[in-house]
DNA sequence: GTGGTTAATCGTTCATTGACGATAAACGAT
DNA sequence: ATCGTTTATCGTCAATGAACGATTAACCAC
């Protein structure tokens, strides 16, 4: 019941999932996640040239997007791709 | 000579792309181009309710990041999708 | 030439973005 | 309960974006 919301995405949601990666850090966060699967926000702080704040709103952006998931552990927010958004995103372009 | 660049687009080229899709107004033009192969901006601005100064902003913003072409026809200008820059862009996000 | 049509550019306004440091909130460990 | 760690949020600032009307430029027809 959680995956395969596989609505078909109109012009607002599609600007705003572009929107989303309209910054080269925020595509380089969804590629590393891709990656490694999964992470801590401190472990994305420290592969960038940007500070804690910085990185935490583009992950707040990215997550707003739907495109990645954080759970809170403690005292840390895990973060991984939101796999079924990705798709969806994917599809939708391949479409245009 | 101008057609198959294939640079794989690093982080920075994908997020200008990304950027210039990030407007509806700029996806509905795509789409729309994409479905009538080409026209004259004044077709464009009479598809919007956004005057025609915007419309041309919006039309450069596309221009610049190379997803359209438009040629100077006498006083009108012809705008028509890069087809060769969409599909480099489509081929850079199924990467992602 | 003048006038009309089309599109691009200029100048302005307001809202949003991206960056930062500082602070607050949540938690684990002692 | 306090301390240290981690992350989110707040407040600020400069830069960018989106919209508009007005102007300019380019062209065609007359």
């Amino acid at each position: 019941m959680k995956s395969h919301d596989q609505k078909p995405l109109d012009h607002e949601a599609l600007s705003k999932l572009f929107k989303a990666l309209s910054h080269p850090t925020r595509i380089k966060i969804i590629e590393h996640l891709k990656t490694i699967d999964q992470c801590i926000c401190g472990d994305i702080v420290s592969l960038f040239p940007l500070s804690q704040s910085t990185i935490s709103q583009h992950l707040k952006s990215l997550k707003d997007a739907g495109l990645i998931i954080g759970e809170v552990e403690g005292p840390r927010t895990c973060y991984c791709i939101n796999k079924d958004m990705v798709e969806t995103f994917k599809t939708a372009i391949a479409l245009l």
